[in-house]
DNA sequence: ATAAACCTGTAACAAATGTTACAAAAAAAC
DNA sequence: GTTTTTTTGTAACATTTGTTACAGGTTTAT
């Protein structure tokens, strides 16, 4: 076990760090598909990524959903760290993207570690600087970008954290992330494959144009 | 000065840390329209705010702005927190939105006080945190609201943080905070009144319907 | 006082996105 | 093997947003 956690998160955290991770910390497998964390939940523990990705997604007053970012290894949660550090609800959903592997830490040891390991502390602040950014990356995509490229943006994105240039999806789950319609996906999706970016298969997209 | 800054940062801060505040920061008068920040720059100092309101933008390609979200008293400006603690580039611009008056704090002492101080610790987390809510309400914003409801919001906050239901603005100025076009926002605004949610003048809006 | 710059209103049109409806192929269920 | 469900394609149309053009009123500069 500890052997896998040095491996991950050895650059980042001395050996007494790793070696308090290694206590108190749960490790657990996920399957594909499932969800980690709902809306409203009240946030116990805070997960360490080992290997996998997760989708972090938004969801708006009809219930549709929107997808904010993906993250991947080496990460964890940066909204996990305010709702339990604030003691409050999650704002966001998140569901496992690919198989993926966590060490879930209980709340009251993240506390005192940020008192007590200046690593820790980095570790914690930094992921937050990362969250800051990918949030303001998925406002850039969403404010900036016209749906076609968000489209195709979102189909690389997809390509990366499963590393696979086919995709297994359909149109109507690419348009439950990306907050519009079915036919408006399959519309794009027809104009993106006649350019040569993309090829469209039943249940899979091969992206071309990587 | 520190009886300002005990009767704005007291609840939060003990005795010590508000007097080593006052010893190492530095007090500023700024005057509304006054960029505090732009994209790019290095941040060495942080600053607390302690009256007035700060409007947090940002930019794409194209050098078009966006409004992300208005910064009141009491708050920081997390996006600097991220860079000082990160030593990276800002991603955003800060514009005085109103006089505003704040303290300067130097980035050495930040992470100085980070293992000091517990009160400085939760400070710094929760300024996170609300920072994140902020960008997450800004995303619901953009992608769930259309046009005219982004607009009333705007107008709304606006008022809000200038605590006057009268906005000394014109609508180039509103389209650029709203990353659309000026004849855009004259359409919208022309609705808005006819449906008495607000009043229109040459370089002023009323809200009525607060 | 006159010219220039700025602000608002509005028409006419273009482009992007959203909606409804229907058909056909493929896969899954029975 | 037949039925049912899922997935994709596409047409036709509505709504929202963006663009261009121009007019008239107001303020500012000289």
């Amino acid at each position: 076990m500890i052997e896998e956690l040095k491996q991950h998160y050895g650059y980042l955290f001395e050996d007494e760090l790793l070696q308090e991770i290694n206590n108190v910390g749960t490790y657990r497998d996920i399957p594909e598909g499932l969800k980690l964390i709902e809306i409203g939940d009240y946030i116990k523990s805070m997960p360490l990524l080992i290997s996998g990705a997760i989708k972090i997604l938004r969801e708006d007053k009809e219930g549709d959903e929107l997808i904010l970012y993906f993250i991947e290894q080496g990460d964890t949660c940066a909204m996990t760290l305010s709702c339990c550090l604030g003691d409050s609800k999650s704002e966001i959903r998140a569901i496992a993207e690919t198989d993926a592997r966590l060490i879930m830490v209980p709340v009251q040891k993240m506390e005192e570690w940020l008192g007590k390991y200046k690593s820790w502390r980095n570790f914690v602040l930094q992921s937050y600087q990362n969250r800051m950014t990918e949030l303001l990356e998925a406002i850039d995509t969403i404010a900036f970008l016209k749906m076609d490229e968000r489209l195709f943006k979102y189909l690389k994105d997809k390509a990366m954290v499963n590393h696979n240039d086919v995709i297994h999806v359909t149109h109507q789950e690419i348009a439950s992330d990306l907050h519009t319609s079915r036919v408006v996906i399959s519309r794009l999706l027809k104009a993106l494959e006649i350019n040569g970016r993309i090829e469209l298969h039943r249940n899979n997209i091969k992206v071309l144009d990587l």
